[in-house]
DNA sequence: AATCCGTGGCT
DNA sequence: TAGCCAAGGAT
């Protein structure tokens, strides 16, 4: 026996029913493999049937407008990857006739791709024994080999060990074996060390306090900040923006406003917010009520308020558009937008 | 190297 | 509950 055998046995016998764990088409896999960065399994599988069912292959997807992409990513976080997968979809279709390369360096340089969904990729789809190393791995392997530190030595030790013990006729189901021990057994807190595969290779069991690695890096806490937006009426449409497609929730749509500077009130924030914005001059009517709202690295309580206008827009900085709310549906949001969306429909979009 | 980039679920 | 963590990549 070994990790490698006992891995593999037990994850034919817990194997989960996942959509994409039936496939070894590369544009499915690496489509799940995308979606899957840092994002849970069942968050993603409802987004990954929802697209495939839209886009069934990489040509449509190199054919899709953005706009239309990030609809479809609406809710599921991290937009560049969705747009990094647009932008490697055009390069494989313009450059490749369709087809997704099979060679590491390839695959690598492709936006979007990095260590992690290369290997993954190639060994799922290509079967060529790459180690895929994500969270779930790098913890699972401190805790067999025992070390507390994912320093630069360490990671080549891990990376290396796992070259050797990657079955190399199922390095998909070796990878994804070691992914779902990671998910469903070698937990960070509390780990089912009595129903491991792998227990008795294990150094972090061995020492009787597997939690001690790997060693947790204490995160650095994340600000609060307060935050105005405004829904600019003219007649029964109202101003949405279009946020730049480079930067934190690029190429999605929101309501003008942004951040209360210290000493400012809420109000004199959103005048001056739209302003800057917009260059349109407001009447701010009332406010219709608040969300608060966490992001990666920062959190927002965020105050929405009804406010009019004559519609003129002086210096639109960022695309634009004038809806009315029946058309917001057409529009890619950001989370913290859909619930205001809530707010608004409670209140039956009422000025 | 450290930080930025979303969101949801869990404790 | 406030913080931690998840099938990472880019800068």
């Amino acid at each position: 026996m070994s990790v490698t055998i006992s891995v593999l046995d037990w994850y034919d016998k817990s194997k989960r029913d996942l959509p994409f764990r039936n496939t070894v088409n590369p544009y499915c896999v690496w489509l799940s493999e995308v979606m899957l960065q840092q994002t849970q399994v069942e968050t993603v599988i409802p987004y990954y049937n929802k697209w495939l069912e839209k886009y069934p292959s990489i040509r449509s997807v190199a054919l899709a407008k953005q706009s239309e992409l990030l609809k479809y990513w609406e809710g599921l976080g991290y937009y560049a990857r969705c747009r990094n997968f647009h932008k490697s979809a055009k390069i494989i279709v313009k450059y490749n006739h369709g087809i997704i390369p099979d060679n590491w360096d390839e695959f690598r340089s492709l936006p979007g791709v990095g260590d992690y969904t290369d290997a993954a990729v190639l060994s799922i789809a290509f079967k060529q024994p790459f180690p895929a190393i994500d969270g779930n791995i790098r913890r699972v392997m401190a805790r067999i080999l025992g070390r507390r530190k994912f320093s630069k030595r360490n990671m080549d030790i891990i990376r290396s060990t796992l070259y050797k013990w990657i079955h190399t006729e199922k390095p998909g189901d070796f990878n994804q074996a070691m992914m779902d021990l990671g998910a469903c057994v070698c937990f960070p807190t509390n780990p089912d060390c009595m129903n491991c595969p792998v227990n008795r290779y294990c150094k972090a069991f061995a020492s009787g306090n597997p939690m001690n690695y790997p060693l947790k890096k204490q995160h650095k806490k994340i600000p609060h900040h307060t935050n105005v937006a405004g829904i600019i009426w003219c007649g029964n449409q109202f101003f949405i923006q279009k946020r730049d497609p480079s930067g934190m929730l690029g190429g999605l749509w929101e309501f003008p406003g942004g951040k209360v500077e210290s000493g400012e009130s809420l109000v004199e924030a959103l005048k001056r917010e739209i302003e800057e914005e917009c260059g349109i001059g407001t009447n701010i009517i009332k406010q219709v009520g608040s969300i608060n709202h966490a992001y990666s690295h920062f959190s927002i309580t965020l105050h929405l308020f009804h406010c009019k206008t004559n519609g003129q827009v002086l210096k639109p900085e960022r695309k634009h558009q004038w809806i009315t709310p029946s058309e917001i549906k057409q529009y890619a949001f950001p989370k913290a937008n859909h619930k205001l969306f809530t707010i608004l429909n409670n209140n039956d979009w009422c000025i």
